[in-house]
This record gives C-alpha cells, sequence and structure tokens, in this order.
DNA sequence: CTAGGGTTAG
C-alpha cells in the first residue's frame, strides 16, 4: 500500500469541511506528516466558515508561505464574518492581489451595505474582471441603485450567465418586474442559455405578478427537469404559489419536500401570513419547533404580521417576548413594526407609541406609516399629526404623508399651517402615482384607472350599467358610502371622481361581467385598497354570492376566499426556456425602457399608468 | 485538493 500523499490527505480533509465538521477536519489536519499551503489554506477556510476566525487566523500566521489564496481565504473569512475593517487591513498589506482577491473585498462592503467604498474599490481595481462586474450589480441593486446596476451592466462588455442572472435579479428584487422580464428576454434573444438563478429570478417575477397561468407553466417543467428537487427552487415555488392564491398547492410543495431548510419553512409562513391565515401560519411555526429547525428573524416577522393581521395582540406580545428569551433572537426593526402594527389595529395606540419608544435605534417609515393608519383607523388625530410630521420627515419626496397631515391641520381649522405645506409641495414638485387596478380575463389583462374618462374600456358602457346595477343592490343591503376624508389619504386626482370610478370597482364590475360563475374574481391593485372599496367589495361578493380576491399593494384581500393577480402590458415576451424546452408568451403594454433612479425604492410604483388599450 | 455570484421578509 503506498503511502498517502499529502494530496490525498487534502482531499479528505476538505470533505470534512464541506460537511462542517470542523473539528474532525482539525484532528485529520493534525496528522498530515508534511502540511502543504493547500491543506492549510483548506483547514483556514473551513474555520472561517464556522465563524472561527481566531483559529483561521492562527493557522494564518503560522503559515511558513503564503499564495494569494492563502491570503485571499483569509480576507474573505473575515467579510463573510462581517469584518469588513480588519479584511480591509490585510488587503492593504498582502504582497500580491489577483481579481478574486479585489471581489471578495469588493463584497464585502456591498454586503454591508458601504456601497460607496464598494465603488470607489471597483474603480480603483486594475482588471475588472466580469465576477467582479456581477458583483457590483448586485450591490448596486441591494442597496436600492438600480439604474446605478443597469449602468454596470450595461458596461460589462463580456457579459457571462451571473452578469445577466445579476441584473435580472436586481430588478426583480426592486420591483422591477417587467424589466427583469425585458433583461430576461433578451439574454435568451441573445443566445444565452438560462442558468439556475435567473430561472429563480423569473419565477420569483411570475410570483410577484401572480402570473399563475406562467408560474405554473414554470413549475411543470421545473418538475420535468428535476429541477424541483432543490431547496431554492421549492422555497421560490412555494412563494410563487402563494402569491398567485394557490395555497393548497404551495402547501403540496412544501409537504412532498423530504429535507426542509429554514426558508422553505418561511416561505410557508409567511405566506400564510401574507393571506391572513394566523392559525395556519402559527401551526406551521409550531411543527417548525417540533422539526428542530430553529426559527430565524425572518420566521417571527412571518409569525408577527399574522397575528397583527387578524387581531391575535395578546399571542402576538407573547411570541414577541419569546423571541428573545426562548428563541435567543434579537429583534430588529422589522419587528418593532409589527408590534406597532400590531397594536395599533387593535387600537391600544399608546401601547403602540411606547413600543416606538423603546426600540433600540430610530424608527422608520414603515412604523410611522403604520401607526399613522392605525390613528387613522381608531381617530386618533393628536397621535396621528406627530406620526404624519415623523413621516414627512422620513420621505420628503412621497407626497401621500403630506395629503394627510395637509387634511388633519384642515380638520383642526389650521389654515396656514395647511397653506405652509401645501406651498411647501409644489415647490418640490410632487406627485403621487395614480392608482390603477387589473383583471385577467380570458388571458387578456383589462387594466383600470381611476378617472378612465380619456381612453373608455371598448366595454365601458357595459362596465357602466353593471356598476349601476351593482349601486342600487348595495344601497338596498344598506352601504353608504364612506366620504369622511378628514383622515383618508385621498389622491388629488381621484377625489375629483366620485367613490364609484375607484379602478378597483371598475374592474370588480367588469370580472362581474366577464368570468364565468363559480370562479373567483381576481383583482389587483397598485396602491393599497381604500377603506371605502374594502366595505363596498365586501358587500358586493355578499349580494352576488361570487368569491372576489383583491390583492394590493401590501396584501391579499379575501372576500369569501381565495386570491390573486394582474399584469401589465405593449411587448411580446417570448419566455424561451433553453435546454428545458418550453416557450411562454406574454403580451405586455407599453413600459419604459429606463428606469429613473428616484423611483428606486417604490415597490409597485408603476412609471407609466396606461389606460386599457385593445391590440 | 484551497479563494469570488442562487432561495424566504413589514
Amino acid at each position: 500500500m503506498p503511502e498517502k500523499n499529502v494530496v490525498s490527505w487534502t482531499v479528505m480533509l476538505g470533505g470534512l469541511v464541506q460537511d462542517g465538521r470542523i473539528d474532525e477536519a482539525r484532528a485529520l489536519f493534525d496528522k498530515i506528516p508534511v502540511k502543504d499551503v493547500v491543506a492549510r489554506t483548506s483547514m483556514i477556510g473551513g474555520y472561517c466558515q464556522v465563524g472561527r476566525l481566531a483559529e483561521a487566523r492562527e493557522l494564518f500566521d503560522e503559515m511558513p508561505r503564503r499564495n494569494v489564496i492563502a491570503w485571499t481565504t483569509m480576507i474573505s473569512g473575515y467579510v463573510q464574518n462581517q469584518r469588513v475593517d480588519v479584511a480591509r487591513k490585510l488587503f492593504e498589506v498582502m504582497p500580491e492581489k489577483n481579481e478574486v482577491s479585489w471581489t471578495a473585498m469588493l463584497m464585502g462592503y456591498t454586503q454591508c451595505g458601504r456601497i460607496e467604498e464598494a465603488s470607489e474599490l471597483f474603480d480603483a481595481m486594475p482588471v475588472k474582471s466580469v465576477v467582479s462586474c456581477n458583483a457590483l450589480i448586485l450591490g448596486f441593486g441591494q442597496n436600492g441603485k438600480v439604474a446605478k446596476a443597469r449602468h454596470i451592466f450595461d458596461q460589462t462588455r463580456e457579459k457571462d450567465d451571473g452578469t445577466w442572472s445579476s441584473m435580472i435579479k436586481v430588478y426583480e428584487r426592486q420591483g422591477f418586474e417587467l424589466e427583469a422580464l425585458g433583461v430576461f428576454t433578451l439574454m435568451q434573444s441573445l443566445g444565452v442559455k438560462p442558468n439556475f438563478p435567473s430561472l429563480i429570478s423569473v419565477l420569483s417575477v411570475c410570483a410577484t405578478l401572480a402570473i399563475l397561468d406562467h408560474g405554473r407553466q414554470v413549475h411543470a417543467q421545473l418538475v420535468k427537469s428535476r429541477f424541483d428537487s432543490d431547496v431554492y427552487v421549492a422555497s421560490v415555488l412555494i412563494t410563487t404559489y402563494m402569491k398567485c392564491g394557490d395555497i393548497v398547492k404551495a402547501k403540496r410543495v412544501f409537504d412532498r419536500f423530504p429535507h426542509k431548510d429554514i426558508v422553505m419553512w418561511n416561505s410557508v409562513i409567511t405566506g400564510y401570513a401574507q393571506h391572513g391565515l394566523a392559525e395556519e401560519a402559527l401551526r406551521v411555526f409550531n411543527d417548525m419547533f417540533y422539526s428542530g429547525i430553529p426559527a430565524d428573524d425572518v420566521t417571527f416577522i412571518g409569525v408577527l404580521s399574522a397575528c397583527s393581521y387578524t387581531g391575535q395582540v395578546k399571542e402576538g406580545l407573547e411570541i414577541f417576548e419569546s423571541m428573545t428569551s426562548k428563541y435567543l433572537v434579537e429583534p430588529r426593526t422589522e419587528h418593532y413594526a409589527c408590534m406597532v402594527d400590531l397594536l395599533g389595529r387593535a387600537g391600544r395606540l399608546n401601547e403602540a407609541m411606547d413600543m416606538i419608544k423603546k426600540m433600540p435605534g430610530e424608527a422608520d417609515a414603515i412604523i410611522w406609516g403604520s401607526l399613522l393608519g392605525a390613528c387613522r383607523k381608531h381617530m386618533n388625530m393628536d397621535m396621528a399629526e406627530v406620526a404624519a410630521k415623523k413621516l414627512v420627515q422620513l420621505e420628503p419626496k412621497n407626497s401621500g404623508p403630506h395629503i394627510l397631515l395637509s387634511n388633519i391641520y384642515a380638520s383642526k381649522g389650521r389654515w396656514a399651517d395647511v397653506a405652509e405645506l401645501r406651498k411647501n409641495m409644489r415647490s418640490r414638485n410632487m406627485s403621487k402615482s395614480p392608482g390603477c387596478s387589473w383583471i385577467e380575463v380570458e388571458k387578456k389583462v383589462h387594466m383600470f384607472t381611476g378617472g378612465g374618462e380619456s381612453m373608455p374600456h371598448p366595454e365601458h358602457s357595459m362596465i357602466m350599467r353593471m356598476w349601476e346595477k351593482l349601486s342600487g343592490l348595495l344601497k338596498e343591503a344598506g352601504y353608504c358610502p364612506d366620504s369622511s376624508f378628514a383622515l383618508h389619504d385621498v389622491d388629488e386626482e381621484e377625489k375629483a371622481y366620485s367613490l364609484g370610478y375607484h379602478s378597483e370597482k371598475l374592474a370588480v364590475a367588469y370580472g362581474l361581467l366577464k368570468v364565468p360563475e363559480g370562479l373567483p374574481i381576481r383583482v389587483m391593485k397598485n396602491l393599497r385598497v381604500c377603506g371605502d372599496c374594502h366595505s363596498a367589495i365586501k358587500l358586493i361578493s355578499k349580494v352576488t354570492g361570487r368569491e372576489i380576491i383583491l390583492r394590493d399593494a401590501n396584501r391579499f384581500h379575501h372576500f369569501k376566499d381565495g386570491s390573486w393577480v394582474y399584469f401589465r402590458i405593449a411587448n411580446t415576451f417570448s419566455l424561451h426556456f433553453v435546454g428545458i424546452g418550453n416557450s411562454l408568451d406574454y403580451t405586455i403594454e407599453k413600459y419604459p425602457s429606463d428606469v429613473p433612479e428616484a423611483q428606486d425604492k417604490e415597490r409597485f410604483n408603476w412609471p407609466v399608468i396606461v389606460p386599457f388599450r385593445l391590440k
């Protein structure tokens, strides 16, 4: 039997490291008679992976000889454990750097949100590899700088599949679904085969757009090609089905998957939460506990928001408390946001305010926005004023809070304040994105805007007759339009039209005309549904006996039960899955080719709202 | 045989 050489030792070492059996790896490492650079580097990498940086560094310092890879491994180890500044110190003193070292350092900055430094580092790179470009694209994207990411993408001459999937992902993550599909299409028209990450992103787009049928087809193809046994794919599939309203299928994908990871559990819990199914969410949360997978911060966002939606204050408070005591998860801003929402919705406004005061760190716009919503619901003008002022400060470009604050002042007769605020708004040239709703009928997407006079739907008069009929029925059922504007975020444009013409009502009326009896009417809205429409639609589902599912910018509203959809529309996207052999055709009407930076943060901000147009 | 890109989130 020939004596083992250092290479075969190292192969075994690598196996142990990959499985995370770090102490066994070290025992083996100590047995190697002559350790070379590779063996030592492998051991260092192993320690870094499990966060044992001190031991890694000790080995690194003891090395008789170090090559670039050893240096880069150590730097990357610091980066992966959020020790960017330590990494930078090493980076500065390393004798020789290659593209990988630069990229590792670059990612260190992007991952902790220090995008400016990442950008500087990128500019300083002598050779900009494709991977470094890809990393920067993702970095800009993660930090909300979509236009900058696109710029790097355009500048990258030799794009590889990672470049494409990075750009697609950025668009997808930042709410530019159509742009994501556009890049995906462009990629394939240039003959680039979609890789795994890009397929995942596109599937996510299907989820966000709630293109149920298309999502299903992608799923079918994934099953056929046995991609569906992948954990990553499984999570996205669950999310897709959830967002498309097919809760049963989502659960089935979950149940059939043998080795569930944390993200899969979270996907199901979050999905139930988005549907307001707190009981189911809590049951899965419980199952998760007994399965031995420890809950993480994302889990709690799901569980807490589920409690909030159903008003389960007691359960919510208990779970929030258990986060630190039982699960050892430190609550973050997001969790405080859930709690403020939970307490606020239940009318416990003072406790919500206390929560804001006692949280570590500053409350963000989401928190103040949810407190403001609660104040509107429970008619607390004084606290509403405090929240609205904070919001105006935090989001000077958003007109919503300005309008609300102005309404609050008006209701108190403080006209000087109103005038001041209006002047302020005019000088900043603020505009609000108009509301619009979609409904899919016979594979076409029909879009409605609030005051669609300029380009009416071809069946406009029929829709109007339907609406009048509905109005009559509603009146008989005791419905009275809610026109208390004082605490409502009323869009200037929409205010000009009567409440009867809110886009979601038109879409629902159209659905009643077109969707066959027995099938749910699925409507999608780009903004949040207003209180009046909410109660009107609830009543409509009652008097007509139809199931209506409204998905707004925030969540699903099941009237009876179910879920759903929209779509937007003038290019035809052909999603052809090369190698999988399937082609999906989307018809999408009008979307802008360029994305201005200012819109980066708005999730459902459709740059141009086009009234329905017949092709 | 060692270093750089994939899943969930109010």
